[in-house]
DNA sequence: GTAACTGCAAAACTTTTGCAACCAG
DNA sequence: CTGGTTGCAAAAGTTTTGCAGTTAC
């Protein structure tokens, strides 16, 4: 649903326009690298390396800015499985990580964790309602110790 | 299957020392602290705090050292669930976390993320092992928009 | 013009590290 | 004794804050 995937100049900018967000040089252009290519998880330091090798200017404040807003605006999720590091995930689709301990990457899996029969058991309250279900998934490789 | 739920001097330190860890005046201390009344959910500052409110003279960093140690050796759980912020949970137990975003609060709910059908589904390969499942479902009141 | 946004530097936090002093077995 | 532990201070690392200057409309 919230997917900026235009090549023309003007799709990106109308599309963040329509979440309420200035079309900034910043931002469309954190926006058009963020929708290259495939689905990935990256660090906001790997955001700002990635947009000063693509040429784009822009403070590491402002990489943090904009990926907070692009996560409340639904066009990023974020993902934390260690403490002290916040991932940016492009894929805001369902979907579950599994994280490989030993190599500390982060992988999707696709199925819904919304979907999940054991949510019906939670018996939250009429008050509340589920905004996100995160499923993480630690795996290591088998006998290798080190 | 681990856990020091004695109330004599001896319990504890042989308990620990069946862990491979010595049985020094802090460990001990915050052994007896954590097991004391039902399961929580603490931060580092939180023991650092209740130790210290109990007269128990330890360092920060010895803290951390214990907490990982007692990680290590199955008598807590981390969760991370915010980027800064390591939970250490004293129900090391299989259940799931329910996160209140409005308040911060963690809490348990008592079903086992290992036995999900979706973890059948996932195959990971023959050489990697599942070696723990979290569950973060996230809630939010209803409306109450602050 | 004006409110929204960016950039810079510094601050705020949590967690880790290095190393000397200390303690359990 | 001797290696495992602790404590202190300082460092490391990520994320936030305050505010002046800039930009979008």
């Amino acid at each position: 649903m919230a997917s900026i995937s235009e090549h023309e100049s003007d799709g990106v900018r109308e599309h963040l326009r329509e979440l309420g967000l200035r079309p900034t040089r910043q931002r469309v252009a954190l926006a058009r690298l963020l929708t290259a290519g495939g689905h990935r998880h990256l660090s906001a330091e790997d955001v700002y390396a990635e947009a000063r090798q693509a040429g784009i200017r822009l403070a590491y404040t402002t990489v943090y800015n904009i990926l907070h807003q692009f996560t409340a605006a639904g066009l990023l999720r974020e993902v934390v499985v260690e403490s002290g590091r916040t991932w940016f995930d492009t894929n805001t689709g369902p979907h579950l990580h599994v994280l490989d301990e030993d190599s500390g990457r982060l992988q999707d899996f696709a199925i819904d964790p919304k979907s999940l029969p054991l949510l019906k058991d939670l018996n939250l309250g009429d008050d509340v309602e589920i905004a996100d279900v995160e499923v993480v998934v630690r795996v290591r490789r088998r006998s290798a110790d080190k």
